[in-house]
DNA sequence: AATCTTATTGACAATCATTATCAACAAGAC
DNA sequence: GTCTTGTTGATAATGATTGTCAATAAGATT
């Protein structure tokens, strides 16, 4: 096989600032937060570099309620999440009931190939407050 | 209580078309299938009755895996989906079991004023052998 | 270290769904 | 019928994401 990807700072920076990212975030944020902190990278380099990294496993993907792509951070385990809709706070929660529940719907109603979509929006304990 | 809204045959219309669609749509298509059929409404009276049509409880809205926000004519029961990615078919599960887990999960970490996202993609039965 | 191949970048244009604008229109009250 | 004002629809505006492509640079090869 030949030299499929080549490791470039751009995409080291995008990594990084994920990983130091709190709760979920859209990639035109985080190219912000790039810019802000000097860095020359391009918007459709971020992009990619997301979705590559969504692609490889290392960060998990999920659209917000007004439709746009949210990234973030994670290891390989395949999970979901509770979300703070005010402050983008994210809890990692364990859903392998839901996951049996999700294959076995599936299969009772002959669906292959399946992919689910599950997470919980809300308000955090410090959000609920301040409203 | 003055008079808030007024019934134009644009809101039926589109209505009656929403319920006439098997699966979901997108109110692209929506908008589409009404030119299709001789109706001169606008895109943007599609847009705003689908809206108001999931405010009021009668339609059901989702985000499609690619960003499109798709409706479906529903009942008032909250409910969940199991969509066949091809063609749009749709089963309505019954997810209670889920939704009191997704309850519990929110509770237990102090979140409060919950919404949930619980949908499964797949192919159908037809559209499987169809690849 | 110099060179070569080609994956990758980044500025910009192109898409595409959705929303805002606003003058013209019409539903329903009087 | 008249009047008020919610509603419509053509169009522009927005905003996220993707495509384009010449210029750049990573890593293999010499």
């Amino acid at each position: 096989m030949s030299v499929a990807k080549r490791n470039t700072w751009q995409k080291d920076a995008v990594k990084h600032a994920l990983g130091e990212s709190k709760g979920f975030v859209s990639a035109q944020d985080l190219h912000q937060v790039l810019r802000a902190h000097g860095s020359t990278i391009g918007l459709a380099t971020v992009y990619r570099a997301l979705s590559d990294l969504a692609n490889a496993g290392d960060a998990d993907s999920l659209q917000s309620p007004d439709g746009q792509l949210l990234y973030r951070a994670c290891g390989t385990s395949h999970h979901h999440h509770l979300i703070c809709r005010e402050c983008g706070l994210t809890v990692e929660i364990d859903a392998s009931r839901v996951e049996a529940w999700a294959d076995e719907i599936a299969k009772e109603h002959g669906f292959g190939d399946t992919t689910h979509t599950i997470d919980i929006f809300g308000l955090c304990r410090g959000c609920k407050g301040s409203k």
